[in-house]
This record gives structure tokens, C-alpha cells and sequence, in this order.
DNA sequence: GTGAAAGCGCTAACAG
DNA sequence: CTGTTAGCGCTTTCAC
């Protein structure tokens, strides 16, 4: 609106203002403990009278230090907006703050080149699907920590829950309630979580004398989940439905419904991650929670300088949710 | 991992190996056109030898662009999750980066300090509850855009979708389906979306010679939902409850099922936003779904340097979607 | 405890 | 088309 440019405040006018040297305005507001009591209240006047903000831009192009973490997730699913959501908590509660690079599966490359030119102080990949060589060039002495990548590459800290455990949980739950048969739903079937899960649910369903097959739903997504649904429908109902994921099995669940099943009864259906949705009485689904908090700050910690000895791939148990998709008992 | 600190690879670095300035070196990045065929090809064969990359920050300071817009949103709701989402894809095309500020509410202050440090190009407010004089703290000079508050403070230009052009299609709507009394399901009372779609509803509702009550859901979730459907429950259930957002629809749905009422036929939902969940067997909810591509499209225009005369407040129309959680056919 | 000088890596403004 | 000279706003030395 305003014809006139204002200039940006500085140190330097603030210093002026205060009859202080330049350096000791600035240290004020870096290091307020090395400032004496008096000094420090007169700058801080002069601050405050002036609206004076320190540029965080300035700071890191001197300090290599940009105060920003990076974090490189999927464009879509519910799995990956929980995670940002939870580490840009996290990381401003210890002054930082979270650049989100989504990608759609194109674009990965600008992505990645996008990420170098911010002095990133650290980077999230928050995806089990980010093809190795990306990774090498993203690196560049930055601190890397892979979420919910099982399968890590070489020298990347890794974060995850704990996926065996959880899947083999479910196995034992729905065998303790009788069920014969297991279906497992794939996602994405490149994906390491994905790997993982399955040859957990199956191994296990073979140590119980289970029956195991398996059907596709080819991504991590509820129409997925409606796609498996279809197969599952015409292929004969199995005793359980074992989606790789929470999102998967809402899908799948609806279809079974609109097939006229009924869910809990005529087939039990699990997933994995425990989303808000998992808890909704339409769908009451039996799952392992991922403890978010704690892999998450698990993640702060790696992410941020600091010794970090070797790095360690770290793992949480999951919390298993048992809900009337797989009892079939009243809901709440 | 090496002890040895790898210096980092300017411009002077790739001025030096391809034989020319410093500032030849760092026009070939900037801007391309201006520099010769062969000498850019020296500097390009240069930069990837010694795997050069621009140094946004440096150059942030210097042109006093970040290359990044920030946004400013709660850190829950499902519906700010899909703004984030179109935000940051949006950004991408023209070659910005989005910077997440969510707040929790007690935090919105730091947030906002947070936020003036870095010389952000602009800062999209994508919640209907920023409170005044945070926003005025947050301007400075900055372009600032108000997403989604029909309501935003003088001067500010804003985007959202024509509310009450969508809550008349669906109190019409409804009436044609022969309802008579409509109870307005409230989120959060203070916000302006909330005023606005309640207002609406009620005056709608008046013209039409409809009924109209209301009650709270003290939020825009799913539990806020619950809540509110307990009160229909127990205060005898109206044709058709309007909810002010998906999210809360889905809590009505559930405990309105829970309580053995049959949604679609013994009472009509309906919800405002058009959040995936909404077209989802489970819920197959009534609603106004926002044009979200259109609208982000507008605010990234607004919200990026270049002539925008008079601050503009632009609303585009949401889409009517009819589903059975109105009018209780069949479902897909 | 405070100040002076230097420079992070880049771009704006000019010369040549 | 290319090079020179400054300097963005801060922090890192190192004196005082």
C-alpha cells in the first residue's frame, strides 16, 4: 500500500538506539547470558521500539546453521499427514521448524535438488519408497534419519515401529479367536514395510498352521482397499482379512460391507498404524497403534547435531488395538 | 562419518575451475540467458564436477526472497491437512517451498515470532482463528493471504469458498426432500466459518417456513460430532441435522448409529467441505465440497509478489454432493 | 563484558 | 556478454 519502502530493521539500528556497538545488540539476542543485566534491558527497549526481529536468514548463512528441518513424505495419505503433523510439533518444541517437501512420484528429483540449496540442518525421509541413488545425493553431511523405512540404506539411521512384533500380535490374536484362514491385502508391494509385513504374517500363519494367501490392493489407499475387497469377495471369504495398512483395510471393509458381509462375523479384518479413524465406531478396526510420540522423538533427536555414535535403527513395539473387526463384539 | 570437514563448494570454487569471474559462475544459475552458450557450458560442466549447488539462503539474503511461503494452520483437523497438501503442491509448480507453522492454540505467539525471522516471500493464514492483532504483528510488509476466513481483517485479501451459497443449496435441498425442522450442528462457535454457515442455515431455514433449532459440538471434530449427537439423541431427533464440517458429520453419523437411528431415512445428515471420507461407503454424506484446486491456485496468486491492485476477497463456488446420508437410496 | 574487523555465498549496480 | 565493487544482516574470531 504504502509508497514507502520501510527499511528493514538491523542490529545496527537497534545498536544505535541503545549507544551500544553492533555486536553487543546482536548478542542480546543470541547469547542474552553474556550481556550484562543493564545493557541487555536497554537494548531489549530499543528493540521493542523499533519492532526489531532478527533475521533468521542472515543467521544461517554465517552460523551453517538454518534452524529448518526437511522432511521428504508423499503427497497423500492419512499414515503421512499424521507423521508431519507430529514431527512439526516436535521440532518446534526444540526451536526448529519443518520444511515439508511432498512429492508425487515425478517429481522426486526436483524434490531432492529443492532440498539441497536450503542449509537443511537435518532431513526426514518419511517414506519407505525413496529410491537409494536420491538418497546418496541428498545426503551431503547433512544428518539423514529414514522413518518407518525397515529396510534402510547403509548408514542411515532408521526409526520405525516395530513391525514384526505387531504383525505376529495380530496373527496370534485372530488364531487365538479360531480363525483358519489369513488373506493378507498388499499395498504397495515395493514398498519395505509393505515386504515386511507380509512375510511376517506369513511366516507366523505357517508356524500356527494357518492357511495364507494373499490378494492386492496395489497402493496404500482406500480404493485399494475397495479393489482387494472385490477380489476377496469373489474369491471366497477367507477367516481374516490382514490389510498392510489401516487405510487399506477401511476399504476393505467397506466393500466387504457392500457385498453384504459382516464384518466381525463373517470375516475379521486388521490393519496396521492406528489411525484417529481406526477408533470411528463405522469401522472399529482392530490394529497396531505406531506410538508416534516416541518415534518421533526418537527422530528429533537423531535428526539434530549432536553425537549420535553409530547409527543405530531404532524400534518401538506398537500398541495392539483389538476392536470389534476382528471380535465382533457391540461397539461403544 | 570422515573427520575431514568437506568445505563447501561456492561459486568461486566453480569460477576458479571453469576459468572465468565469480559472477559469470553465478549468473549461469541465476539466470542463464544472459550468459554465453560456451561459457555457460564451461561453468555447467565445472559446477558438476565439483557438485556445486546455489546456496538459497545466501542468495535469500541478498535478494530479500526466501523462495518460501509459510503457512499457518492448526496442528489437527483433517480438513487443513488437504489444504496443506494442495498448499505445498501448488508452491511447487512455480518453485516455492512451503514452511508449516501449526499451533496448537496456546502457542500461536511463538509461531508467530517464529515466523518473522524468516524473510518468508509470503504467509498464507489457513484458519478462521488467528486472532487480530497476531495478524497484524505477523504483516510486516509481507504479503499475507487469509484462506478459508469469511470474515478476515481489513485489507487482508482472502480466499474461500462461497459459504453461504453452499449451505442454501443444502437447507433447499433438504426442504425438497419434504424436511421440516433442521438442528445446526455447531463447531467451534467463534469461528467465522461457524457464524457464517449457521447464519446462513437459519435465515434459509426462516424463508423456507422450516423449523430450526441448534447445538454444539465445541469443535470441528469428530468427537465435537459425538457429543452433538448425543444431544439429538436425547432431545428427539429434527429431519435433518446440518453440520458445520465433514469431520463433525462423520462423529453425528456414528453415534446417531449407535443410538439405533438410521441415517438417511429416520433423520438426514449433511456436512460442509467434501473431505475424501465424506464419498466413503461408511458415511456417503451430503455436502458442499470445496474447490480446493481452484482456491489454492487463487491464494498462491495472491500470496506471490506481482501486481494485485485492490486486496480482492474471492470465493468460488463449493460442489453440491448429493449422497444417501440425505437421501437414503442405495449406496455404491 | 564489550568492541572492531572480517566474511558467510550470493546478487545489484555498474563499468568495461 | 563479462568483470568489478559493494554489501545483505548476522556471527566468528580476537582484542580490549
Amino acid at each position: 500500500m504504502a509508497a514507502v519502502t520501510k527499511r528493514r530493521i538491523t542490529t545496527v539500528d537497534v545498536a544505535n538506539l541503545a549507544n551500544v556497538s553492533q555486536r553487543t545488540a546482536a548478542r542480546v539476542f543470541a547469547s542474552p547470558e553474556l550481556v550484562a543485566e543493564d545493557t541487555r534491558r536497554a537494548v531489549e527497549a530499543a528493540a521493542a521500539e523499533l519492532g526489531y526481529v532478527p533475521n533468521a536468514i542472515a543467521r544461517s548463512l554465517k552460523s551453517q546453521r538454518s534452524g529448518i528441518v526437511g522432511v521428504v513424505v508423499p503427497s497423500s495419505g492419512q499414515y503421512y499427514h499424521e507423521v508431519v503433523r507430529h514431527l512439526a510439533r516436535a521440532l518446534a518444541r526444540v526451536g526448529e521448524q519443518l520444511l515439508v517437501f511432498s512429492f508425487d512420484s515425478a517429481d522426486v528429483d526436483d524434490t531432492i535438488a529443492a532440498v539441497r540449496g536450503y542449509q537443511l540442518d537435518g532431513l526426514v525421509l518419511a517414506s519407505a519408497t525413496v529410491p537409494g541413488d536420491l538418497l546418496e545425493r541428498a545426503r551431503e553431511g547433512r544428518r539423514l534419519v529414514s522413518f518407518n523405512d525397515p529396510a534402510p540404506h547403509e548408514g542411515i539411521p532408521s526409526v520405525s515401529v516395530d513391525n514384526e512384533a505387531g504383525v505376529a500380535a495380530l496373527v496370534d490374536h485372530v488364531a487365538g479367536l479360531g480363525a483358519r484362514s489369513i488373506t493378507f491385502v498388499n499395498g504397495l508391494r515395493a514398498a519395505a514395510t509393505n515386504k515386511l509385513r507380509r512375510s511376517t504374517s506369513r511366516r507366523r500363519a505357517q508356524v500356527l498352521g494357518l492357511t495364507w494367501t494373499e490378494v492386492d490392493g496395489r497402493a496404500f489407499t482406500y480404493d485399494g482397499g475397495r479393489r482387494a475387497g472385490r477380489a476377496l469377495l469373489a474369491g471366497g471369504l477367507p477367516d481374516v482379512a490382514m490389510a498392510a495398512s489401516d487405510e487399506l483395510a477401511f476399504g476393505i471393509i467397506d466393500e466387504l460391507r457392500s457385498g453384504g458381509a459382516h464384518v466381525g462375523h463373517d470375516i475379521k479384518v486388521t490393519g496396521f498404524d492406528g489411525l484417529a479413524q481406526a477408533s470411528w465406531r463405522a469401522y472399529d478396526l482392530t490394529t497396531i497403534e505406531q506410538p508416534l510420540d516416541s518415534l518421533i522423538d526418537e527422530t528429533v533427536r537423531l535428526v539434530l547435531p549432536g553425537r549420535v555414535e553409530t547409527p543405530p535403527r531404532i524400534t518401538a513395539p506398537g500398541i495392539v488395538r483389538i476392536r470389534s473387526s476382528t471380535t465382533g463384539h457391540p461397539l461403544g
